[in-house]
DNA sequence: TCAATCACG
DNA sequence: ACGTACGTGATTGAG
């Protein structure tokens, strides 16, 4: 029988160091160390049937060695934090292995592995398996050293000859080796000034450091035995440290180290920490007490074409792609439609499939279980729940894919159903998110409407202007160059014409606004290139990049992705209409091609100040509810609190900078932050103004305080309808990182409730919106836009206004403003109520 | 494919 | 002592 017994801690620094800190489960527990220590015992466990194992760990400190040499290991510093983290779980994976512990109390590893190494019965062939060479001494006919190489990934099998042939001394000679070398991670000294070659060469001589110091005087070399002389004490200490002992009080019991089979429960353990790659290779290992591994849930589909019947039961359903439909209507049985049948559908992505009225959809179940990953296909849903295998009889392809996807779909419904409801996230996911895929799926069906001239018109403008800026700026510089490029403008600025570098990037001059704008002052040209930024910004994005997505129905057809987001906000792309410029002039007239359609005109409705009046009510703050109640500009406000001014006599310089000020504090604060932004302000002053923000507001701090210490506890944090956003960065050791986990945990709460009340009013308004024929053009975060008969602009105003207001009871109360206007970039206000 | 930049809330 | 505001998507140049 062959027995590995492996050195644990050596064998886990070594996964430890040699593997990424990137492996971590997605909630953020770091199991670098974890997956490559399993991945060795599995590895090990593949050489055969008959094989023990035992994982051999310190017991304690080792008295006898400390007592010849306090400063043995001394030096070693504590281990890092992220492996701590990841020690206490190995317990937890090694017993579902049904991996025995070895240990003696007072011995280290190494002493126990030299007394097992010399109570082996004959027929055990002993495999060592560490990371470092201290065990080599202990190679003999039946004891094989296994070190790992190149991180974890390989071994190296040391036999005498290997032994022999890496350190040019034989096995029993290892701790004279190391007695004349010294061990910098034991912290045994050696003798000072003999290396590797030397303590080989001398040893091949004398055999022993006790015989070497005997007979010192055949030693020729006048500097070695000088060397020699002198580390004679420090010698013969090393070599009382690095022989092993061989009386730890442990016997080699060969039933209990022979491997029996995993757990049953080893399945479920290796799914908690997300080894995905490692689980496959548990298939090869037999099971503990001849049971079956349960989990991959094998399911049988068979697939029929008996027309399906849905009128009660919900059905998995699957596109096969060419008008037919797999539906899975029971566990394993499958019918094949000509088309989609009417029932309750359960689908994976009904949006995609224009599938309405789902009764469940996996893809936003997956989304609201485990937001930010910012992938949910079905397939990993389903293995990561164990329905990794679908067997199909069926010979198209086709048609087994969408089978077997019915049929995932199908079996994940009550698992994911459960998982939400354990979670607290049904009412958000059946009142919510699954109703608001029928309404994202009518807005990007609908389109909004696109005035191509404008597009063109103000096209041809940029271009003329951006010719003139490019004839300009080559002749300052006096060569033409591509300004676009970063890199060569850099070149040109910073390098050519002298002037001094602002900022760094990682990969050359920082050459972004900010910069420029600093450089403008003293350099007209800076002007001219911000100029041109914005300009080729504006027609390669916003104009070239348009037209070629307008529709043959002269509409734009964004995609608004439901999925995409880790606060619960959506996404717009192809193209994104959540950034068509408006804040400078040239912008609005780009956004000004956005029309209502003919004989409509557009109504804009948005929420006031959501988010400040969402922190106001989460905090209870009574001056933040009290300001909006009294229907004051929150701005100003802040300006007079922080600044300790009458309001009246708030600057506009003031309430800019308040402005920024509340931003920061939904954007999690810093004063250097802060600074930045406002420009003309010093930290430190930055820093007063939020001093004295907090000071003002006291139970904005409390809640502050309150969020960080539950998302630290419960890993995530959470908005007012129960959605949550993992932070792993909160457990990360780097204290930048927690930082920024801190802001993310708090922003998380305010901008994820406002993305949660929007869906709520978008949900609301939808149905009423149909008989007045009106069209949902967009959703922008906090506003919503649409397309209204001219004769129905006051109604649909003050429906707007009032549902959007009475999504959510807030106090202070959510607060809406309407416009109207033939063009998105040209809308008045409405008066509306 | 990545980094830099910049458009929006 | 050190790094520095949350969330997105599109374009461009460069490797």
């Amino acid at each position: 029988m062959r027995v590995f017994l492996i050195d644990g801690y050596s064998l886990l620094y070594r996964a430890f160091y040699a593997l990424p800190q990137s492996i971590s489960t997605s909630t953020g527990l770091p199991t670098n160390a974890l997956y490559g220590f399993t991945s060795m015992v599995l590895k090990l466990l593949d050489e055969g049937e008959d094989v023990g194992i035992g994982v051999v760990w310190d017991g304690g400190k080792p008295q006898f060695r400390m007592e010849i040499f306090p400063e043995y290991k001394a030096h070693r510093s504590s281990m890092p934090e992220e492996l701590k983290a990841q020690l206490d779980h190995l317990d937890e994976i090694l017993e579902a292995m049904n991996i025995p512990a070895v240990r003696a109390e007072g011995f280290e590893a190494d002493d126990v592995l030299a007394t097992l190494s010399k109570r082996i019965p004959d027929d055990v062939e002993l495999m060592i398996v560490t990371g470092d060479q201290d065990a080599m001494q202990l190679v003999d006919g039946s004891v094989k050293v296994l070190r790992t190489t190149r991180g974890v990934s390989e071994t190296k099998a040391y036999g005498r000859d290997e032994v022999v042939e890496e350190y040019g001394v034989s096995p029993e000679q290892i701790p004279d080796y190391k007695a004349l070398t010294g061990d910098p991670s034991d912290n045994i000294p050696g003798v000072k000034g003999i290396g590797p070659k030397g303590a080989a060469n001398l040893l091949q001589q004398f055999g022993t450091v006790e015989n070497l110091y005997e007979n010192l005087d055949a030693v020729k070399a006048k500097g070695t035995r000088k060397k020699l002389e002198e580390g004679r004490e420090s010698a013969l200490v090393s070599l009382e440290l690095a022989r092993m002992r061989f009386d730890a009080p442990v016997e080699f019991d060969r039933d209990a180290l022979h491997f029996e089979g995993v757990t049953p429960g080893i399945r479920d353990v290796f799914r908690r920490y997300e080894f995905r790659s490692l689980e496959p290779r548990l298939a090869a290992l037999p099971v503990l007490g001849d049971e079956e591994l349960p989990p991959v849930e094998k399911l049988e589909v068979h697939v029929s074409e008996e027309p399906p019947e849905l009128s009660f039961e919900p059905a998995g359903a699957s596109p096969v792609g060419d008008g037919r439909w797999c539906v899975a209507v029971s566990e394993g049985e499958v019918r094949l439609s000509e088309g989609l049948p009417e029932g309750h559908l359960e689908v994976h992505d009904a949006k995609q499939l224009g599938v309405r009225g789902a009764s469940f959809d996996t893809y936003l179940a997956g989304y609201l279980v485990k937001p930010g990953l910012g992938s949910y296909e079905l397939g990993a849903l389903a293995s990561e729940r164990g329905l990794a295998e679908v067997e199909v009889a069926h010979e198209d392809p086709k048609v087994a894919d969408a089978a077997r996807r019915a049929a995932w779909i199908h079996a994940l419904v009550p698992k994911l159903d459960a998982e939400m409801e354990e979670m607290g996230l049904a009412r958000l996911y059946y009142d919510v998110e699954l109703p608001l895929a029928d309404v994202l799926g009518e807005i990007e069906r609908v389109g909004m409407p696109v005035d191509v001239s404008t597009l063109e018109e103000v096209g041809e403008e940029i271009e003329g202007r951006v010719e003139e800026l490019e004839a300009d700026i080559y002749e300052t510089v006096g060569h033409p160059f591509n300004i676009g490029s970063p890199k060569q403008l850099g070149e040109v600025l910073f390098e050519e014409m002298g002037i001094p570098p602002a900022r760094k990037t990682k990969t050359g001059y920082s050459t972004d606004a900010k910069v420029l704008q600093q450089l403008a002052i003293e350099h007209p040209i800076a002007d001219k290139i911000i100029a041109y930024r914005e300009l080729t910004k504006l027609k390669g994005t916003y104009i070239d990049g348009l037209v070629k997505l307008i529709g043959e129905d002269g509409r734009i057809h964004s995609t608004l992705n439901q999925t995409t987001t880790a606060t619960g906000r959506l996404s717009s792309d192809s193209p994104n209409l959540q950034n068509i410029p408006v804040r400078t002039e040239r912008g609005a007239r780009i956004r000004d091609a956005f029309t209502a359609s003919a004989g409509r005109k557009l109504v804009i409705a948005d929420y006031s100040q959501i988010e400040l009046r969402i922190l106001a009510h989460m905090t209870r703050e009574p001056a933040l509810v009290e300001s909006f109640a009294k229907g004051e500009d929150i701005h100003t406000r802040t300006a007079s609190e922080v600044f300790d001014v009458r309001m009246e006599s708030v600057t506009p310089e003031l309430r800019r900078r308040a402005k920024m000020v509340n931003f920061g504090i939904l954007y999690g604060i810093s004063g250097f932050g802060l600074a930045m932004r406002l420009g003309n302000v010093h930290p430190a002053e930055a820093e007063r103004y939020i001093k004295r923000y907090l000071e003002r507001y006291p139970k904005v701090t409390e809640f502050i305080e309150e969020t960080l210490r539950e998302a630290e506890e419960l890993g995530y944090a959470t908005t007012l309808f129960g959605r949550r956003r993992y932070v792993p960065e909160l457990r990360n050791t780097n204290k930048n990182v927690r930082k920024l986990g801190e802001r993310i945990a708090f922003n998380a709460r305010v901008q994820g409730t406002a993305a949660d009340v929007i869906k709520t009013a978008m949900i609301d308004l939808q149905p009423r919106l149909r008989p007045l024929g009106t069209d949902m053009l967009m959703q922008v975060h906090d506003e919503l836009v649409f397309d209204v008969d001219e004769r129905n602009v006051d109604e649909v105003g003050a429906l707007a206004a009032g549902r959007m207001v009475a999504a959510y009871d807030l106090d202070p109360p959510l607060e809406v403003e309407v416009k109207v206007g033939d063009r998105w970039g040209r809308v008045a206000p409405l008066a509306v109520g």
